[in-house]
DNA sequence: CTTTTATAACAGC
DNA sequence: GCTGTTATAAAAG
């Protein structure tokens, strides 16, 4: 299947579902710019994108998403997916729940695809907020947006 | 507070 | 295989 993007309009900025109608391949948030030169096509997530970005409470966990990595980076992924919306951990209890090292949840995390659909922003440090791939701004946004809607 | 050290997995060579 | 890197954490100074 030929990949497409199908955009979503947000308040920060116009962000891109990468997919190839069965999977999701890539997330694109807005500011990233990485504008994909691909057909543009439609996809469910995009509009379920501009519904989070409103602040509304959406549950990714069904999205069929590729995860371009094996071994323990696939489970930490895996893993991470199931974190339900306004919920966190830490790198730590990730690691402790799978067998591994805090560091190794670090390193999968920031190969991460899919932001939000894998909501790896719900993974902090212990002392802190930790990093992101797209700017810890991202990650305080998300976080904050999520904490807002229930109401925190 | 800052620096050091232990630690697991990967990429690139 | 070895080396440098990684979105950590705990302990030492």
């Amino acid at each position: 299947m030929t990949p497409a993007v199908a955009p979503f309009e947000t308040r920060f900025g116009t962000g891109y579902v990468v997919h190839d109608r069965r999977r999701v391949l890539k997330v694109i948030l807005p500011g990233t710019d990485d504008r994909p030169e691909l057909p543009v096509r439609y996809h469910p997530a995009a509009e379920d994108l501009e519904r989070y970005m409103k602040g509304e409470p959406v549950d990714f966990s069904e999205y069929s998403v590729r995860i371009p990595a094996s071994g323990i980076v696939e489970r930490v992924l895996r893993y991470v997916k199931q974190i339900p919306y306004g919920d966190t951990t830490t790198y730590g209890e990730v690691a402790e729940a799978l067998g591994t090292h805090p560091r190794i949840v670090g390193l999968a995390l920031s190969r991460n695809e899919t932001p939000v659909l894998i909501p790896c922003h719900r993974v902090v440090s212990k002392e802190g907020l930790g990093g992101f791939r797209w700017g810890k701004e991202w990650k305080r946004r998300l976080l904050k947006l999520e904490r807002s809607t229930l109401g925190r």
